[in-house]
DNA sequence: CCAGCTAACTTAGACTGGCTAAGTAACCGA
DNA sequence: TCGGTTACTTAGCCAGTCTAAGTTAGCTGG
């Protein structure tokens, strides 16, 4: 097809197009199947950063690549749903510190398992042969998504 | 470690759970790199759809899976900057088109070829072994994320 | 032939989620 | 204790998404 033989200069620029032309469908697919959750993919993001233990504002913004006011309304109407609550830092009055709250987990859990569920839903119609493909491929698409390396 | 035994009822569960955890940094990543573009994502996404021709606005919307008034705002931006005009349809009157402008698809050439530069660099720092391993895998990531396909 | 339904858009209004600039309060160092 | 820095919030802007309601044009059945 369009394998053509001059890639020489440039390894991987073909393979760049292929994933590129891809990627939309992958953004589609995520709105899709993010449409009728009870909270947006960002909320759900949020909430699995604090999964492990309350963290602090600037923790969670710079974790989310968003600036702190950003993470600020965010918190705001996680608050508001009562999926998190708000909590003070002993050791230094300035930090506000975020902790989900066993509503948000609950929630939190339930979004993970439906992701879940359609993502195998869709490997299982992908046969035996293409899964092994895909987690043949999971090492290198981990290092091509790796958050943008510091040099 | 955790390829657990038990996987026999749920062929790919454990894959899904991994792709699931994945799917979070190319979100980010995505934004990150969509930063400082001169048109947001999914403005270069409208245009590219328009690439090819015109189009009326119930096809743009059901191609990006938006309602029409998303879509009619989406398209007063583009018009707003010269990127795209707003056509009449001889047969029907109340069907309007829209057409990528010259200065629209300038635009759009350079971001897509921002975006495949920086997926080219990716897949460089990668080794050829790794870049394998994605090809191998691009037909199964096809089927994967494929529009949700009506049976 | 025209009355009423349907289809294609747009408008209005609300919300999430992103940003910058500016405000406030607390910490820290000389 | 004063001045700069840090941590967060507030205010105000914009993109992008939705639903509900409006407008105009095509279509159809008495």
């Amino acid at each position: 097809m369009v394998t053509a033989p001059e890639n020489s200069g440039d390894p991987g620029r073909e393979l760049a197009e292929q994933l590129n032309r891809r990627l939309r469908n992958v953004v589609l697919l995520l709105r899709q199947v993010a449409a009728d959750e009870p909270v947006t993919s960002q909320q759900a993001s949020v909430l699995g950063s604090l999964e492990g233990g309350p963290l602090r504002m600037t923790a969670l913004a710079a974790e989310h690549g968003v600036r702190l006011p950003t993470m600020t309304a965010q918190v705001n109407r996680l608050e508001r749903d009562g999926l998190v609550t708000r909590g003070r830092d002993g050791q230094d009055a300035r930090v506000v510190t975020v902790e989900i709250t066993p509503r948000g987990r609950t929630l939190l859990l339930a979004t993970r398992e439906r992701r879940i569920a359609f993502l195998t839903g869709r490997l299982a119609e992908l046969g035996e042969e293409r899964r092994a493909a895909i987690a043949a491929a999971l090492p290198a698409l981990d290092m091509l998504f790796e958050p943008p390396g510091r040099t």
